[in-house]
DNA sequence: GCGAATTAGTATGTATTCTAAACTATATGT
DNA sequence: ACATATAGTTTAGAATACATACTAATTCGC
């Protein structure tokens, strides 16, 4: 390491303006609007820090946004002039997409976080060329859009979650295994699931934006910091570290599929070894089940897995059993390495539930006992990733309501 | 989860004022010097987009803070009026301390990156209680002040590094296993380390202390993303992550010591099995070696190893390379987990140098080929904790500039 | 019912700090 | 000497938050 300052990057921060305390207190009063509670502008003041008159003049400028609206006036009984409500206007929304290995789906998720349209196609996309797969999810998106324009809302912006590694910035679809995709640039495509929308649309993986949706739309008990482990095809995962999601400086920290839980474990498709993806990858657990493929659905092969556990068959359940110690190992080494002490198993898992739970919970406690204290199933199913990217896009507005100003 | 919108977390962000532009400012023409190079009023003006007027008035201030000073006129056979050379002021230092299992250290660094004072006492610290090991270090301390006092070096702040899990915020040492301490809290004696210092001092975690000196004053390949392994009598580890610390959620990332690495493994301290610390802590790898603790002191154990691996003793072989295969399991996890391509060693492991080194890089490129590419040896050598602990305080410092003026 | 008390929200004047543009200062080149 | 170029300062203007005083709308006590 030669003598780095970290104050000579060449990401020099770009100088402090007059106008930035504006953008930074707009974004301010926003955090203080919930979906499900009005505010009035006296509280925010209170809550912000802000004086009466800062709040009143900010407002003023949200409400030119449409973000926001008032409620007419709040009567709570007590002395004094009431206030007037403010909360997140009901007409504006985001688009979530997911294009995953069997399917595909788009929805509209509006500000007060409620999913208002959903549609999804099954399609087996592992062997079908991307443009035949885009051009269905644009017709799809397209569909959605109208649904959407027919109840009133407007799109602010757009996600689009794939399950493989993506470079937001360049609209790149790095590599995604799974549906054989390798240096795919979206740009374009991106842009047209939702065109002319102010925050513009943007690329994410699957399992960073389904962990993203169970914190901002999950039903288990409030925790800001997690692994979030999805179970498709592959074991995607991600991390959600003081309420955001940690992507690490390269952008793809997470990747739980290939941490190495045995030295001395089988060779995997990554040319590692002993990778987590080796025993509780979707295709290493039905395989160790004994249902090898016989060119049947993976719907079908999961529901035949489904059944061997239900009849007590024993290579199923030790198969299971298998993938959840295995998954204990990679979970430990993301407690002590980023420091956490809960996980949301999501995708398969969730299906699998307490088959692989109490496997996973045992190891957790032999291995490392207190460590891990808190283990919760996602109940989005799959509208997780959708919902996910739509809320990215929403947050990207309410972060920044200084653009859609003038 | 419960619905969390990530925007309604109890942590409410402060209401920017139009003073923050200021003092962001500050901080952002500070961060375009660097200890070696002068630059002047124009040449900050450029590099950080501010205006010449803004720049003039903003390092008006920051003389008067006493951390920068002008130098003359730079000369540059150009045509033109020349300007005026700014750099950090040499009179300005910060103090580091540190606490270890065999020994206490104080030095000072000052602005421009040099350890200008250091001193260091073999203490054999496990088996005193904390009083007199924190009455020594003052005595220690005020020694260190008095040389730097002499060669005209002021102190901004200070910090103490310490082997084990600490809260900054309260001052208190939670657990450090080896020194045998737990809960115990340092309040007044940090202050008393460098009194009346504007920045005050500040705990850490030694690992953590030596992972940023690496990035601020180590020799090697300028990268901004690794994990430290810090092989003192536990394994410790701090992340640095696009050039800051990163600490997670509850402040103790980076801990390698207890990531499983084998879960049909030993049982630990800790409680769990298979620890890292098991196979590459000091004494497992000199229990591995057959040097079992005859009552001589660490170093003399050490030396014992470093004797018999020279000799080409198989036993004492076999441990360390079972050592570097449990480092490189571990290693891999915090690659895929937080996305990252550099280790550097430190500690003893920078003692063991290629003998540890050989079967980590083996282990690496057989376990996950090509994902960590580059393997640094800290030069360092026992003042990075040190150095560590001072380049935090200088660098508060330098963030907040405008707690130096009035 | 009516005034006092209480709270919500707005208007006005001031301080801070940025930018832009004009100005002064000091060098090199011919 | 004088043109040219670059460094740094001065001055005027704009944005924005704060403090304070003001207006608006409600409940409480009688």
């Amino acid at each position: 390491m030669t003598v780095r300052t970290g104050t000579t990057s060449p990401g020099a921060e770009a100088p402090g303006r007059v106008g930035d305390v504006r953008r930074r207190n707009l974004a301010l009063v926003l955090t203080r609007l919930t979906p499900h509670a009005v505010a009035t502008r006296a509280e925010i003041a209170v809550a912000t820090g802000l004086t009466k008159a800062s709040v009143s003049s900010l407002v003023a400028d949200l409400l030119a946004t449409g973000l926001i609206e008032e409620r007419g006036v709040t009567r709570d009984g007590e002395r004094g002039r009431p206030g007037v409500g403010l909360a997140f206007s009901p007409g504006q929304g985001a688009l979530g997409a997911e294009v995953n290995v069997d399917y595909l789906a788009v929805g509209v998720v509006d500000l007060q976080g409620t999913l208002r349209v959903h549609e999804r196609i099954e399609a087996a996309n592992q062997r079908r060329p991307p443009e035949d797969i885009l051009a269905e999810l644009h017709g799809l998106a397209a569909r959605v859009r109208k649904a959407a324009a027919d109840k009133g809302i407007a799109l602010l912006g757009g996600g689009l979650a794939v399950p493989g590694l993506v470079e937001p910035d360049t609209g790149t679809v790095v590599t995604a295994p799974n549906l054989a995709w390798a240096d795919i640039s979206l740009k374009e495509g991106l842009a047209g699931l939702a065109p002319g929308a102010p925050c513009g649309v943007v690329l994410s993986n699957e399992a960073d934006s389904a962990a993203l949706a169970e914190l901002w739309y999950g039903t288990g008990p409030a925790v800001d910091t997690y692994l979030y482990l999805s179970g498709e095809v592959g074991v995607g995962g991600g991390l959600v570290i003081g309420s955001s999601l940690f992507t690490g400086a390269g952008g793809h920290a997470g990747e739980v599929g290939h941490v190495v839980v045995d030295p001395r474990g089988r060779r995997c498709s990554c040319g590692g070894r002993g990778c987590v993806e080796t025993m509780a990858g979707q295709e290493a657990i039905l395989a160790a089940a004994g249902l090898t493929d016989g060119g049947s659905t993976t719907a079908a092969r999961l529901a035949a897995l489904q059944a061997s556990l239900a009849e007590g068959d024993a290579r199923a359940i030790s198969a299971v059993e298998r993938a959840g110690e295995a998954l204990a190992v990679a979970v430990i080494a993301a407690a002590r390495l980023v420091d956490l002490s809960a996980v949301v198993l999501g995708g398969h898992f969730a299906t699998l539930r307490d088959l692989i739970g109490r496997p996973l919970e045992a190891a957790l406690e032999d291995l490392a006992p207190g460590r891990v204290t808190a283990l919760h199933f996602s109940e989005l199913g799959s509208t997780a990733a959708v919902r996910g990217a739509a809320g990215a896009a929403l947050r990207r507005a309410l972060a920044s309501p200084h653009q859609l100003l003038r």
